[in-house]
DNA sequence: CAGATAATTGAGACATACTATCAATAAGAG
DNA sequence: CTCTTATTGATAGTATGTCTCAATTATCTG
């Protein structure tokens, strides 16, 4: 398991170079636990230029490293991926903390949708919106 | 059924002035069965600023009139919502339609990994990508 | 119908999230 | 160490919106 945990590694595998910014992108990347803007990534790295760190979101991006997700409203950011294999995400809309799950359960019922469905089904994408165990809910109030 | 096909109405039942501009833009919308994205729509209507479409959209997208939803490749678009209550979409990669579905099953199943998850999940998203019917297919290949 | 009032519009500047260009630099192979 | 080529950073450009503000237009009120 953790096969994503060394981000440069993944890069090498592809035949990108070990840079020093590459590497800075990295080693911050792999700490984060939460969702992330390229624009934010960028800010925290001032010593990287801001158009190496959006190519480099996505060539792990492209690498299934780093997956792009929606937020509720409609938005995007990235996340760093943990699990090599398909997955969805939940995030919580007030930390921005983002889990990957995945369900049997739910491959199932998409391939029994796409079954009532006419067209050939290719990909699905799930996301779950939450308040997470971490944060304060409303259910105090 | 049908409820949102009068997109005017939605915007007066709201407080909001029928307006020549926002006509048009309704007109126009209420004959899509497809995605779109705002820069498209404005290029179809050169008689209505740019800003009033984008600003129409909103509020049609706050109304619940119009779904905003990611392709395949994480970019986003429009999509006019036919029915009222919760559903999701399946869209062609090929051609772009939309159509809306709506499981009993994938509520259930969503509020089954809900209790398996640490937090109050609040929300969430399924989006369905597939070739439609109408599209060729890479089968014959 | 004639203002008065407030919402709305359009033009254009600004904001955000990227992508492309290109000369300078640095990685990695030999 | 040297050569070759990938990579970088600065900057300009593109895509998708949002904000500002003076001018316009809907609706209200008399």
């Amino acid at each position: 398991m953790i096969p994503h945990t060394n981000l440069i590694a993944v890069l090498e595998e592809l035949g990108y170079r070990a840079t020093a910014p590459r590497k800075a992108i990295a080693k911050l990347l792999e700490q984060k636990q939460d969702s992330f803007t390229a624009e934010a990534l960028s800010e925290e790295l001032p010593s990287v230029g801001r158009a190496t760190v959006f190519r480099t979101i996505k060539l792990l991006l492209e690498a299934g490293a780093v997956c792009k997700l929606a937020t509720i409203d409609g938005s995007q950011m990235y996340s760093l991926c943990r699990v090599g294999h398909h997955h969805h995400h939940s995030v919580c809309i007030q930390c921005g903390a983002v889990e990957e799950f995945r369900a049997a359960a739910v491959e199932q019922l998409i391939s029994a949708i796409g079954a009532e469905i006419q067209g050939e089904v290719i990909d699905h994408r799930i996301e779950l919106y939450l308040i997470c165990g971490l944060c304060p809910s409303d259910k105090g109030k």
